[in-house]
DNA sequence: CAAATACATAAGCACATACTTATATGATTT
DNA sequence: AAATCATATAAGTATGTGCTTATGTATTTG
C-alpha cells in the first residue's frame, strides 16, 4: 500500500478501466472480465496488483469474489495530491461547486 | 499528456522526489540532482519523462533549464480523481476545512 | 462422488524501463 | 578561440512487467 504501489497499479490502462468499472457497482473477477480482451489468469493478476495496492478490497462469496473500489485508497492519493493544491488554483472554484452539489 | 503517461511518471519513487522538490520552486538539473544518487544523464532521462507527462514545463535560461511543476498537469490528476469523490466521503469535510483556510 | 465452476498460482517469454558509459550540442568563461 | 559547463541523446544491459499456457484449490452442482 504505498505510494510506488498505487501508483504502478493505475499506470496500467486496463487496470484503470477494472478500477473505473468498479466504480460502478462491486462485481467478481468473472463479471469484469466481460468486455475486456483478457484472460482469466491476467485478470486476476491484474486483480492482485489493485488489491496490493490498497485501491480494491475483495470478499469472499462461496466460490466467487466480489470486488469493490476501497475508498481508502482513494483518500490516500487525495491525500498525496493535496500536497500540490497550491499548484491549482484554478479549479478550486470548481471543487467549491461539487462541495456545493454534494451537500443537497 | 495521458493519464497513462503522468501515471507511469508519478509510478518511479526518484521521479516523485524530483516532482516533490520542485514544489518548493523551480530549479536546473543541476541543482536537482543535489542528494540524490544519480548521474547527470538519469536526472535528464527522469525530467523528460515528467515533462512528456505534462507534470513539469521548462524554461531554458542560457546555458540552464529552469524546471517548475506544471499547474495543467496537478490538475489533470485531480480532474481524474475526481470521478470518485463519492468513495471518500469523510475526507470532504477536510476539504472543506482546507478551502475554508485558502480564503484567508 | 464426479464434473463443473470460480479463482489463484507457477513458469516462461516478449517487451518496457531505469540505469550506465560515451558522446553530442550549445552557452559561457577565460 | 579554447576550455568549461549544463544538458541532451545514443547505445547497451539488467531487471521489471504483462501476457500466455498449464496446473492447483476450493466450492457448487448433478
Amino acid at each position: 500500500m504505498s505510494e510506488t504501489e498505487f501508483f504502478k497499479a493505475l499506470a496500467d490502462p486496463t487496470r484503470r478501466a477494472v478500477f473505473e468499472r468498479l466504480a460502478d457497482g462491486e462485481m467478481n473477477a468473472t463479471d469484469l472480465r466481460q468486455g475486456f480482451d483478457l484472460s482469466q489468469p491476467a485478470m486476476s493478476q491484474h486483480l492482485a496488483v489493485l488489491r496490493t495496492a490498497g485501491l480494491i478490497a475483495e470478499q469472499k462469496h462461496g466460490r466467487n469474489v466480489l470486488y469493490r473500489i476501497n475508498p481508502d485508497g482513494v483518500a490516500r492519493i487525495h491525500q498525496w495530491l493535496s500536497r500540490y493544491n497550491a499548484f491549482w488554483p484554478s479549479r478550486v472554484d470548481d471543487l467549491k461547486q461539487l462541495l456545493k452539489e454534494m451537500d443537497q
